[in-house]
DNA sequence: CAAATTATGACTGGCACA
DNA sequence: TGTGCCAGTCATAATTTG
């Protein structure tokens, strides 16, 4: 048996009110998924907000709450002072006074704000949780004074009760409660006292959560179908009937309600509900949206300005690391056959290794001696992450803090295949007992296309092609190669030489005839990449190039996948993030690795057609769920999987890599770029999985 | 209008040299 | 330590073609 399925897209409006009544008038079955998916955020909140010291699952929250990590991580090393402690509300509202205050010229400096920067010194390597954890939720936060001067204090002072109610619901939506529960708490406990409040909503959070996991469906629903609608209310009549339980009467809401639509008009201008809230708070409820829309957007632009510049700050790196000198960074060369312990250094960069053979390739007999994993990055479930090696400064170090401290495995697929591919790895992958797919595949660009051999001139030294890019050379090149070629009769002049090698390397170009040296075909590169030919087919050309050049090389990935054969032998269920032309999938199965459940998300409609033919060729028994877009993968879906397929056993993806690549001079803006931040949501991602797993 | 083609030219790291 | 040169890079945007 096998199930493809494409799921539907479904718009989610977390903290849009009129959207989720009128919804839920129309679809009640809307309005039960929707309580699910807030039920399974508050939860996840709920854990991190008072329980969590990690620094990374910390991020996740105000990540989560629709900050900037950046942002986050600072946030987190100004208010955080004996381990990680600070709660998320607070984290949250130093963010938010941070962000206010860029027009005034705030910066985050040591000592800056008194409420907010507490101890500068965090020691990353606490082993304060287990003590934080069994500490009664009362007792973690502080006197309900305290924390009521942090909502007052942290930020721009306030300057009416109704807009201190108003930040406090604001506050309390952000953190992913809904509305009306928030409203409902604050009648009960009183507007100011903010303990009590988030105590009322912990407890209806939980009797929420245990009703929806005891209600989980363990099929995907289609959400627009009115049938169904019905079967959900008729399944889940808690989840509706506790939503009459929180009718939103005009006279608790009169304050809020202008300033919610202005936030709802500014949300659909893509703006984040926060922003808009502050933008409101700001400049006052009666200005026009146009200048609403103005500050946030000079509120972004100093943001951005300002945490690039922290970006190269001491601020930026954790404080208390000792700050390791380059010449002594870990991933200096090393005398072949002893590798160091690879850890994660504080330095302003990772450096890349030479020879870039990682935790050892085939042709290389010697192995790392050990690598320790830092605690919080051990599975379930493995995760592997890649990018490309060479990335703008400090990328590396921020992807590897967020993924849990663990230090990239730089490899080159020239070690695997005939094409250099020059690839960074993150994962908590075993490193021992490693083997190659088989067959492996030469290493000579003459063994690998043979039909070369014959018209490769002697003056090219190249017997491996440089990386595999997006795109190919064009056909007058060819011929502009052809001709300088054919003005000499014997041996081209030295200066042709080097004219046509610079082409040839800049191009990836192979000889297939006299003078003739070519573009490499669609077909030619699957061959280089590890799939089989023709895996690609279908699609236009350009798409087959595009796509090619940003897979994985499957024999490089399937070397380090291969320690998962032994560990699960019945087969693996496998998250795809940016699943690409399936890299991930074929390199499991040529090793080998039954394929159980496959969540695999791609965003390129041809790539998920290529994907699901190359399914069905290969008769997988599994089941495949394609999802479009990764912003789609919500904590109520991965809770949904969790249940179905008793959870994930690895969880794989290369995040976009357009703003990192070094052949993008256009827009090549590191981390932040339009494309490569995508990478906050492989972490979210596999954040929620880690978290959820956890507790399973 | 989609697909194919082409021109464009910015970073980075390694290396040699002073 | 600084400089200059060089090779290499999961690309983008404009233009042409069919």
């Amino acid at each position: 048996m096998q199930a493809i399925e494409d799921l539907p897209l479904e718009e989610e409006h977390v903290s849009d009110d009129s959207c989720a009544s009128k919804c839920a008038s129309n679809h009640p079955d809307l309005l039960s998924n929707q309580n699910n998916f807030l039920i399974d955020e508050e939860f996840y909140f709920f854990e991190n907000t008072q329980y969590s010291v990690d620094k990374d699952g910390t991020i996740s929250v105000p990540v989560e709450m629709g900050y900037q990590a950046e942002e986050a991580s600072i946030a987190i090393d100004r208010c955080g002072s004996a381990g990680l402690d600070t709660p998320v509300a607070e984290l949250s509202d130093f963010i938010c006074a941070a962000q206010m205050a860029k027009e005034a010229d705030f910066h985050l400096e040591k000592d800056g704000n008194s409420d907010c920067g507490k101890s500068l010194s965090i020691d990353w390597d606490t082993d304060d949780e287990l003590e934080i954890e069994s500490m009664p939720f009362s007792s973690g936060v502080g006197p309900a004074t305290a924390r009521q001067e942090v909502f007052a204090g942290c930020g721009e002072a306030s300057s009416s009760n109704g807009s201190q109610t108003s930040r406090t619901i604001h506050h309390f939506v952000g953190m992913g409660f809904p509305k009306d529960m928030v409203i409902r708490a604050m009648k009960e406990n009183g507007e100011r006292d903010i303990e009590a409040i988030l105590e009322a909503l912990l407890t209806y959070s939980q009797i929420h959560l245990m009703q929806a996991l005891e209600d989980l469906p363990l099929e995907e629903e289609p959400v627009s179908d009115d049938s169904c609608a019905s079967m959900c209310a008729s399944n889940h009549p808690d989840l509706l009937s506790d939503q009459n339980k929180f009718p939103i009467d005009e006279e608790n809401t009169h304050y809020s309600i202008d300033k919610d639509e202005t936030i709802s008009v500014l949300v659909e201008m893509g703006y984040q509900a926060e922003e808009a809230s502050i933008a409101i708070d700001r400049c006052g409820l009666d200005t026009p949206v146009a200048e609403l829309s103005d500050f946030i957007c000079a509120a972004q632009m100093a943001k951005e300005a300002d945490f690039h510049l922290e970006k190269h700050t001491e601020a930026y790196i954790p404080k208390d690391k000792r700050k390791i000198p380059r010449t002594e960074a870990w991933n200096l060369k090393q005398p072949r056959g002893i590798v160091k312990e690879q850890m994660v250094q504080d330095d302003e960069e990772f450096r890349l290794p030479n020879p870039m053979t990682g935790f050892g390739v085939p042709s290389e007999t010697w192995s790392i001696v050990h690598r320790t994993l830092p605690e919080a990055a051990l599975g379930p479930p493995y995760f592997y992450y890649e990018n490309v090696a060479m990335t703008p400064r400090g990328v590396w170090c921020t992807i590897s803090r967020f993924l849990y401290d663990i230090a990239p495995e730089f490899v080159d697929s020239k070690y695997f295949c005939a094409a250099a591919r020059k690839r960074g790895y993150i994962h908590n992958l075993p490193i021992h007992n490693r083997f190659q797919i088989l067959p492996p595949p030469p290493l000579k660009i003459h063994k690998t296309f043979p039909h070369t051999k014959k018209w490769w001139p002697s003056w090219d030294a190249r017997d491996q092609l440089n990386c595999l890019l997006t795109c190919v050379g064009s056909a007058k090149l060819t011929e502009r190669i052809r001709n300088k070629l054919e003005e000499s009769a014997g041996e081209p002049p030295v200066h042709v030489k080097k004219y046509v090698m610079e082409q040839c390397k800049r191009w990836n170009l192979i000889w297939v005839g006299k003078n003739n040296a070519a573009t490499i075909e669609p077909e030619e590169i699957e061959i280089l990449m590890g799939f089989s030919v023709n895996h690609t087919r279908g699609v236009n050309r350009t798409d087959r190039f595009k796509a090619l050049g940003n897979a994985f090389q499957v024999d490089t990935v399937g070397y380090h996948l291969s320690v998962l054969k032994s560990l699960f032998p019945g087969g693996i269920n496998l998250l795809s993030l940016f699943s690409g032309i399936g890299g991930a999938e074929v390199a499991l199965h040529r090793l080998g690795i039954p394929l159980k459940n496959v969540v695999s998300v791609e965003l390129s409609e041809p790539c998920r057609t290529i994907v699901r033919n190359w399914w069905e060729e290969t008769n997988q028994k599994g089941n495949l769920i394609h999802i479009a877009d990764v912003q789609e993968v919500t904590a109520e879906r991965i809770a949904q999987w969790i249940s179905r397929f008793g959870g994930f056993d690895l969880v794989i993806g290369g995040s976009p890599c357009n703003n990192l690549a070094g052949r993008n001079h256009v827009s090549r803006d590191g981390l932040e770029g339009k494309h490569s931040s995508l990478f906050f949501d492989y972490f979210r991602i596999l954040d929620l999985v880690k978290s959820m797993m956890s507790q399973y």
